[in-house]
DNA sequence: CAAATTGTTCGCAAATTTACGAACGATATG
DNA sequence: CATATCGTTCGTAAATTTGCGAACAATTTG
């Protein structure tokens, strides 16, 4: 029972545990893909009822990885880039760590 | 409220979750960083009781991400490598889809 | 055999997550 | 003004997560 935690440990953590979810993995994904959308169109996307996908969405924002923005009387989304990429890099950054080799790993 | 989630998107969620907390994302930094080691070895550096600790080892080797061996009267852990390398590359494609060209991003 | 070491499992409590329908506010339309 | 559309928020229920100490099993040591 010793040490704390790293703020790179909280923060990927942070991100992996917004991606936790095949709901946000979709959104992730489908924003991804093209540039902007509308809530609606997400919506459309999932198995799931609008209250639920705006939890989502207000999870993925929370963890900077989305924004929203307002264009009535629609909703508009868009990955957050400058967060993406952070988390793009920190996602690299752990997985290319591993100590046995670039051969059988991380290549 | 319409299609399903993918096969590769309920596999990212889940190594996702299983990177969710700070706790198993120290605990995986630090087997990658050392071929292997024991439970008590981990257990040391983490601020967390050994229940605790042996609870986010059983989750981790439930995704996949680690493995642990009886080594009388210890037990070894260690990093999946087959895993670790497909949940590498799941990641890394993920987080290169982007549609809004590489330079900002991904880069 | 008694005692110590190593880690898991059990049982429990508190907090968080997931999901939904209903109600709501804001704006546009008839 | 009444209605329809769009998405959030509220309230609630069920399930899962997180964390701990105590008890436990298995082996080694005295």
């Amino acid at each position: 029972m010793n040490k704390e935690y790293t703020a790179e440990q909280e923060q990927i953590a942070r991100f992996a545990k917004a991606m936790g979810h095949p709901a946000r993995m979709a959104i992730l994904e489908f924003l991804a893909k093209q540039e902007c959308c509308f809530f609606g169109d997400i919506h459309e996307e999932l198995p799931i009822a609008k209250a639920t996908v705006s939890q989502h969405l207000k999870e993925l924002k929370d963890a900077g990885l989305i924004q929203g923005e307002i264009e009535t009387p629609k909703v508009k989304y868009c990955i957050n880039r400058e967060n993406w990429e952070t988390a793009s890099k920190l996602f690299a950054k752990f997985f290319g760590q591993c100590a046995w080799g670039k051969k059988t790993c991380c290549g």
